[in-house]
RNA sequence: GUGGUUGUAGCUCAGUUGGUUAGAGCGCCUGAUUGUGGUUCAGGAGGUCGUCGGUUCGAGACCGAUCUUCCACCCCA
């Protein structure tokens, strides 16, 4: 007997209700895209590894799934080397190619490359999978869909502003309530660190800030001392952990810690910029709110942070992130091209939508109308009828096999079609249809032209 | 990558301290109804209990490995 067949872990297949779903989110932060002005690229699905190595960190590096060479991958591998059976210098023997980590790392390269084709500033989106060799868990695939959308050639606070109302928008359009999006500015974070003496630890110092609200304010300080923090200056911090009140009290609050920090007060003023333009302009159903515990994408963001959090009560990680990077295009070579970007995740959306229930309940792709089969002749005179329909747009099926009126009529049901029509020996005759309405099982008698005027 | 968790019929799940032939509901198939579905009634099919190995007279149950699911950490969409 065959072994039953799978699919690798992490990775799931859709029926067709789950790909309308989808494709109801899809279409949506599309036509947003669109209305933002942004266009639409593709790369490939990999990459060569060289570009992607390196530029997630370390656990990025773990987490890329990499391709293993063609023919004969082991025989180019010298005899010490392969003795040593050390991983890491290995793989980039034996492979050198890899899958797409995310859609931001193949942009910036795609800028470098095609620049000259390009008009700055650029906006670009892309809808594409990604693939993470990470462990599974709920929301957490080894893979998903990224929707990207990012401005590359401006420096213009104006793309930050409109990147918040992007988000507003797409959640807006998709009835999902309630959602935070939250802002903070790696100069913020840096202008910190470099206050309280921690200006080489700033990842540490990060790392352990963000677990504040996890692990409360006595254990954050505990990690910083062991990280190496000086006391005196964790003391510094302390307004840092009673943060309330307004974005504007919290951000005075923030200009108190950093009066002595350029970096940390030019973080402050973008902060504020975005606010006050947002506050001008008004958020349909977003919040937006700053957060200075977060701490994502520290490798290559160096201006706004962005990370948008289901509403609560969901049990959810972020379902959509961003920021600004000044020198992303810097690595592949191109100097001075600052970009900024956000993303939404795809999948961790559709559970948000499916756990509260806000699907359409019309979302599903189905025939209208599906004719019964009776035999050979009559089924060629329904043909005719779908013929015409299918040119008026009206999607009509005949079910393929003259089965037994009870099986067909069951599939109908099954199916939901709303409509059926029989052709027997008598219509046939006289040239007419039978409708049926499925849902109040009423019938009549009528010619085609009527059966088409009906279904359109 | 670390620690834990899950797996029994197509689906959701029972299955007692290890003990005959592993159950239920829903779904599916057939018939009552040979040109009328959704309701009802009667009958039926379907499982090497995730996989491999071990303990035992005997394993769905206990042990180990492996795969899978979900969860926490890490990180992230």
């Amino acid at each position: 007997m065959a072994k039953k067949p799978g699919i690798p872990k992490g990775t799931r297949d859709f029926g067709p209700m789950e790909v309308a779903k989808r494709n109801y989110i899809f279409n949506t932060i599309k036509a947003n895209f669109e209305a933002f002005g942004f266009q639409p690229i593709e790369t490939p699905s990999f990459e060569n590894s060289e570009t992607l190595m390196g530029k997630y960190g370390d656990e990025g590096d773990r987490l890329i799934f990499k391709i293993l060479n063609s023919g004969d991958f082991l025989g180019k591998v010298d005899d010490a080397l392969y003795a040593e059976k050390d991983a890491q210098k290995m793989t980039s023997k034996i492979s050198e190619k890899a899958l797409r980590y995310d859609l931001t790392v193949p942009f910036a390269r795609f800028v470098v490359q095609h620049q000259n084709e390009i008009e700055f500033p650029f906006k670009r989106y892309q809808i594409q999978p990604v693939w993470r060799a990470d462990r599974p868990q709920k929301g957490r695939f080894r893979e998903f869909y990224q929707c990207d959308a990012d401005v590359v050639g401006s420096k213009s606070l104006w793309q930050e502003v409109e990147f918040v109302q992007l988000y507003d928008a797409v959640f807006t359009t998709l009835k999902l309530k309630g959602v935070t999006i939250k802002i903070n500015n790696r100069k913020i974070l840096s202008g910190i660190a470099e206050v309280i003496g921690a200006h080489d630890k700033l990842i540490d110092f990060t790392v352990a800030l963000d677990k504040l609200d996890k692990i409360g304010e006595e254990k954050v300080k505990e990690e910083m001392l062991g990280k190496g923090i000086p006391q005196e200056g964790i003391d510094k911090l302390q307004p840092l952990f009673s943060l309330s009140g307004t974005f504007e009290e919290q951000v005075a609050a923030l200009g108190e810690i950093l009066n002595t920090s350029e970096d940390g007060k030019k973080g402050i003023e973008e902060l504020q910029f975005i606010d006050n333009a947002i506050t001008e302009l008004g958020l349909q159903t977003a919040k937006l709110q700053l957060d200075v515990t977060l701490a994502r994408g520290l490798n290559y963001y160096t201006g706004a942070i962005f990370e948008v959090s289901a509403p609560k009560g969901v049990a959810m990680g972020s379902i959509g992130g961003g920021g600004r990077y000044d020198d992303l295009t810097g690595i592949f070579g191109l100097k001075d091209v600052s970009g900024v970007g956000i993303s939404f995740g795809l999948d961790r959306i559709y559970l948000v939508l499916e756990e509260l229930d806000l699907f359409p309940p019309t979302i599903t792709e189905n025939i209208k109308v599906l004719f019964i089969n009776f035999g050979e002749a009559e089924a060629l005179g329904c043909l005719k009828a779908i013929k015409e329909l299918r040119k008026q747009g009206v999607a009509a099926e005949m079910y393929p096999d003259a089965a037994k009126m009870k099986k067909q009529m069951n599939f109908a049901n099954k199916r939901e079609v709303p409509f059926v029509v029989m052709v027997g020996e008598s219509e046939l005759n006289s040239n007419t249809f039978t409708l049926k309405n499925m849902a109040t099982g009423e019938q009549q008698t009528i010619f085609l032209e009527e059966l088409v005027g009906r279904l359109k």
